[in-house]
DNA sequence: CTGCGTGGCATTTTT
DNA sequence: TGCCACGCAG
């Protein structure tokens, strides 16, 4: 190695290698063979595995084209891929085109082998890939069909349980079940009819992406040989967070030679209950004895302080290995523990201390708010907008989740797809065309008896050409017309972008008209996000074509880039914004400033009441604040509430175990105040203006929020009418829906629906 | 077939 | 508390 560097110009190797510490530069510097590198949060992680993709290309260990990293998230692996090419470029004069790296998540790594080798398993080049939701719909829909009661079995834990043996390893057919009895007998009727229609609409879900790609490589050697001799080096990001099925898929793919360098912290392993399996990292030398193993355990990102408290705490859990997170950085602030009323109080009390650190010069893109449950946010971000403070949310409500896009999509997709069976049944009677559950049984009964899909069977009763004959009463009229509609989306295809095919499919339809025709802020809302969603295909149609091969627009294509990318990737981190997430969203990331709300007993540690926590399950709660606790830079801010209204009941709350774990030498406390609490209240929206008649605070009684008084008079509210509000000011009343609630359009803050009961409008 | 009202029921979610 | 799924009436 060292001879061929004499090729290169070393100077810029000595520089890059110079950036990093001992153990990082071994890490880099180590040649062939299996390698684990053990990184601590925070210990530049991404920087080793990016400069040991560079440095194996520099010195000629490996070719470009030899090489395979993977990731979970898209995030990461566009990171990866960045800082690799700025690297070979900038650094060391190596120019690259980006297809010449493979670099990738898994998912689609796995779709890309599949999209050219899955023909070997019987699988068309463009399978649709269905998400969560096409897959729970698809797991009722072969409940019904099997007569399983919904009811008895909650479709949801059959798919969760389908998903759990996909990510062992495991189909219907290999799959040997260890229970028994008659909920095991259904669920495995299930399981395979479900597998069953899979095939028939030839669509994948994500388990299945990385369960038939360990099929083909199983079933199919010479295939698998062919990836084998070519991949001289397989480098796997957050190795702590592989499923088996990834394990399996990564062991495969590594050649005799035993090039695998894998990257991990299994105290950072916070995703086992979707199947992560921390014994793979914890075992990682079992597996491949020769390993090499390096420890980053220097620290660059927080004070002394959050690095040392959060080490105290993650010291509790058994399931890791032995390593100290050390940092030279200053010591920095003490840790704020606040106690708060209540979540309410809470909420008041995060803002007041964000606003301090706004005060201060922080800005507030670099200022973040954590938490275990999405539900934890709304509180938050009711201070959030009467105080009228910028806000991100990472998560929650998903944009392709949303009706109307999914709708759009499952459009798209059965005209890409005509076998896909669960878009057909999502679409055929939307926007309302008279074709009822009636039909689309005998449908899919019929469908069945032939073996075809729905599309197929519509085809081959309606078509031009008909071959069978089936009864379909009185729906034939309004099934025929859909035939002919979708006939003619799926002929005009070829010569459309997908952008315009989306713009045919919602006139075609009538689904725009229909939405138009309804004059509600709610089909409003949702026009809208037709438009957004339009105008990504277009953002999609310019970042594509050009030259290269791989990068057509098809309508395949997009469909296949946004079945694999999350809500997170939509997000502008540098956006002068407060950013909200669950804490699971956090990771990866950092900010100057981390609040973390919630730590309460039940909460986080979440424990699900209807079930025994198991002491496994507290270790990866600890693993979650200790993720959280080590995003924090300069400043850590934990908090926990006395009294929570969940589901509409307050309880009294006991503090985290977690907060017992941290000595008090790194944390300042705060206690709740009976002041506090009142002034919550004060603050608390829909309140009028305090000083509007000169009464200030006395209508607020002890603990009386004096907010809930009902309706606030009897004001005859109308569209049209127009009112003030305590904090958004002038409006207009757009619509009235039933006694409580309207919608109002206020003028430089939006639509918003509000409840009177809760709000003092004044009629203006 | 469609629209509306009541009751049951709630984690985290890289892809 | 707020959402979604089911049941019934038109």
């Amino acid at each position: 190695m060292t001879q061929r560097q004499t090729l290169f110009d070393i100077g810029s190797l000595v520089d890059y290698l110079q950036k990093l510490n001992g153990p990082q530069r071994a890490a880099v510097e180590w040649g062939a063979g299996p390698i684990l590198i053990l990184a601590g949060a925070g210990s530049g992680k991404t920087r080793v595995l990016t400069s040991r993709i560079a440095h194996l290309i520099q010195t000629r260990q490996a070719d470009p084209t030899q090489i395979f990293a993977v990731t979970f998230t898209n995030k990461a692996a566009a990171e990866m891929r960045h800082r690799v090419h700025t690297l070979l470029n900038e650094e060391m004069g190596i120019h690259l085109e980006e297809r010449d790296l493979w670099v990738s998540t898994f998912h689609s790594a796995c779709v890309r082998i599949l999209r050219s080798h899955g023909h070997f398993l019987g699988f068309p080049n463009h399978f649709t890939i269905y998400d969560d939701s096409d897959q729970l719909s698809l797991v009722k829909a072969c409940m019904r069909e099997l007569n399983v009661s919904e009811t008895t079995f909650s479709p949801k834990s059959i798919q969760g349980r389908i998903n759990k043996i996909k990510n062992e390893g495991y189909d219907a057919s290999n799959y040997k079940s260890t229970y028994g009895g008659p909920f095991e007998d259904a669920f495995l009727r299930v399981f395979s009819r479900y597998t069953e229609a899979l095939k028939q609409s030839a669509a994948m879900d994500f388990g299945d992406l990385i369960l038939q790609t360990v099929k083909l490589f199983t079933e199919h050697p010479n295939v698998l040989k062919a990836f084998q001799d070519r991949l001289g080096h397989v480098l796997v990001d957050e190795y702590q967070d592989t499923n088996r099925c990834q394990y399996l898929l990564v062991k495969k793919l590594v050649s005799s030679a035993g090039n695998i360098c894998v990257v991990g912290d299994e105290d950072q392993s916070i995703y086992r209950w979707r199947g992560a399996d921390i014994s793979n990292i914890l075992n990682f030398e079992k597996d491949y004895p020769a390993a090499k193993i390096f420890k980053l355990e220097e620290n660059y990102r927080s004070t002394r302080n959050i690095i040392e408290a959060a080490s105290r705490v993650i010291a509790n859990n058994t399931e890791r290995r032995d390593k100290t997170l050390f940092t030279n950085n200053t010591e920095g602030d003490k840790i704020l523990l606040s106690e708060a009323y209540d979540e309410h109080d809470e909420a008041f009390k995060v803002i007041s201390d964000i606003l301090n650190g706004v005060t201060a010069g922080e800005s507030l893109n670099q200022i973040a708010v954590f938490y275990r449950t999405n539900a934890q946010s709304r509180v938050i971000e009711d201070v959030l907008r009467t105080k009228g403070i910028q806000y991100q949310i990472y998560g929650g409500l998903k944009f392709y989740d949303r009706l109307e896009v999914k709708d759009s999509l499952a459009y798209l997709k059965l005209i890409a797809n005509p076998s896909d069976d669960v878009s057909f049944r999502r679409i055929v009677n939307v926007p309302p065309r008279g074709i009822g559950n009636v039909t689309l049984e005998r449908l899919m009964d019929q469908a069945r008896v032939y073996g075809v899909s729905l599309f197929s069977l519509l085809e081959k009763s309606l078509g031009p050409e008909p071959t069978i004959t089936v009864d379909l009463g009185r729906s034939r009229k309004s099934l025929l017309e859909f035939y002919n509609l979708m006939a003619g989306l799926r002929a005009a295809k070829p010569s459309l972008l997908p952008s315009d095919l989306l713009n045919m499919v919602l006139e075609e339809t009538n689904y725009r008209s229909s939405l138009q025709k309804e004059d509600s802020v709610e089909a409003q809302s949702r026009l809208e996000n037709l438009a957004e969603l339009r105008q990504g295909i277009v953002e999609y149609e310019l970042r594509s074509g050009g030259d290269d091969p791989n990068k057509k627009i098809t309508l395949e294509t997009y469909l296949e880039e946004i079945a694999l990318v999350s809500d997170l990737d939509r997000y502008d981190p540098t956006a002068p914004a407060l950013k909200l997430m669950t804490i699971h969203m956090a990771k990866g990331l950092e900010f100057d400033r981390v609040h973390i709300v919630g730590l309460e007993e039940e909460l986080f540690p979440n424990i699900r009441s209807w079930d025994a926590a198991e002491p496994s399950d507290i270790e990866e709660e600890r693993r979650l604040l200790y993720v959280g606790m080590t995003r924090a830079r300069k400043r850590l801010f934990l908090y926990f509430a006395k009294n929570r209204t969940v589901f509409g009941t307050s309880h009294f709350r006991v503090e985290s175990r977690f907060l017992e774990e941290i000595p008090k030498e790194y944390l300042e406390t705060k206690k709740a105040d009976y002041f506090t609490r009142r002034r919550h209240y004060l603050d608390r929206p829909g309140l009028p203006p305090r000083s509007a008649h000169g009464e200030e605070y006395s209508q607020v009684g002890d603990f009386d929020p004096g907010f809930e008084q009902g309706p606030s008079d009897d004001e005859d509210l109308r569209a049209g009418s127009k009112v003030e509000h305590p904090i958004f000011g002038l409006g207009i009343v757009r619509q009235v829906l039933g006694d409580d609630k309207i919608v109002v359009e206020f003028r430089g803050r939006g639509t918003k629906k509000i409840s009177r009961k809760f709000t003092q409008l004044r009629e203006v």
